[in-house]
DNA sequence: CAAACACTAGACCAAATGGTCTAATGGGGG
DNA sequence: CCCCCATTAGACCATTTGGTCTAGTGTTTG
């Protein structure tokens, strides 16, 4: 692949990732993509043979890169659980605020928007979810948390559905008052 | 209305609630919804005049109403808190298990699809995240449990965000994981 | 019993969907 | 330097999308 080659993939892939997240994955039309990307489409067809929902496995392998970096970074600093997670959630927060509510959280819409005959893309999506999970526990436990897993799993869904919620409802109240609870969960330990 | 017109009408709003469980909103043509209510398009039309959307406002009212009997019928038990919400994901845990992890929790699904300019969707959205949750505070409340809203608020999130995950796994550990610890929190207080 | 209107029926429409295919182009390795 | 192939370019395709509109049909009410 040619160093342009490169680039329009990437290109391609951020713009999918982009639009996913504001509008969903079938409210996504591959032109909406290629127009936003400024791509022709015989590029596309060309780096991703298998069409959309090739491009949606490569933007799902990119959010969940994303991600890893971001826990694990949270992970070096030691970082007590109970104010991991309030960070998390206040982060989030300030992020859709940010946003005027627009986005998603990709990795749980996309769980939700995928049939399950999409076999190779639904896997993706399950293994995303099963990183973020390890790399969120790795994380929590650094900050002295104790059953590390089955908070991590806690966390994310709740994460994923204030996110929902605080769309619906343009206002972030939800992930405040949730990430309060969790947070108390991981003092109490 | 006659009494044709009002079976038409609920056909067609079942029709739309199972489908869009299933495939979600934009995956749902309209014509599938037709064809699965066994209902001409000019009927459709006829109760509906607004298309799509204001078909998917009644689906929204619809199971909006369903949550909130289900949640009235719980808080009648004076069940406590804790043995609520862990009932509460064992439950849909059964229920996602009995259909091979095909559905998904409309309003989440909705939340995310539903475009910000689509109001008056948005709005009923809101209004039955709103509803569910007084819903279960009242129902937790009666079962002891301290910051009735809070908590309500956590647990429904939680849910939504399990739920989706579990399609993508096609698993529902993580139902089971995240009960136990929401579970855990109503007992400590 | 009849006329009115709630309702059904589906042909039809423009626009958009995901995808294929043929040509041309141009950057990089021999 | 030149040729080859990765890449770009976009016309084209069948299918489906949400929606409109004109005719009929049948139930109900005066």
């Amino acid at each position: 692949m040619t160093r342009q080659g490169t680039e329009t993939r990437n290109r391609l892939i951020r713009a999918a990732v982009t639009l996913y997240q504001t509008q969903g994955y079938h409210a996504t039309g591959v032109s909406a993509v290629l127009s936003n990307a400024g791509v022709p489409k015989g590029s596309m067809y060309h780096h991703f043979p298998g069409g959309k929902q090739e491009l949606t496995v490569a933007a799902v392998d990119w959010i969940a890169e994303e991600m890893a970096t971001r826990f694990a970074r949270a992970a070096e600093g030691k970082v007590p659980a109970e104010k991991q997670i309030h960070r998390l959630f206040t982060d989030t927060a300030a992020w859709l605020e940010g946003n005027g509510f627009t986005q998603n959280a990709l990795i749980s819409l996309l769980a939700q928007e995928v049939e399950a005959k999409e076999t190779a893309l639904r896997t993706r999506i399950a293994q995303a979810y099963r990183d973020a999970t390890t790399q969120l526990a790795t994380s929590l436990e650094a900050g002295g948390a104790t059953r590390p897993e089955d908070l991590a799993t806690t966390v994310l869904a709740t994460l994923d559905g204030c996110i929902a919620r605080a769309r619906a409802q343009r206002s972030a109240v939800g992930l405040h008052r949730a990430g309060d609870m969790l947070a108390a969960i991981a003092r109490q330990d």
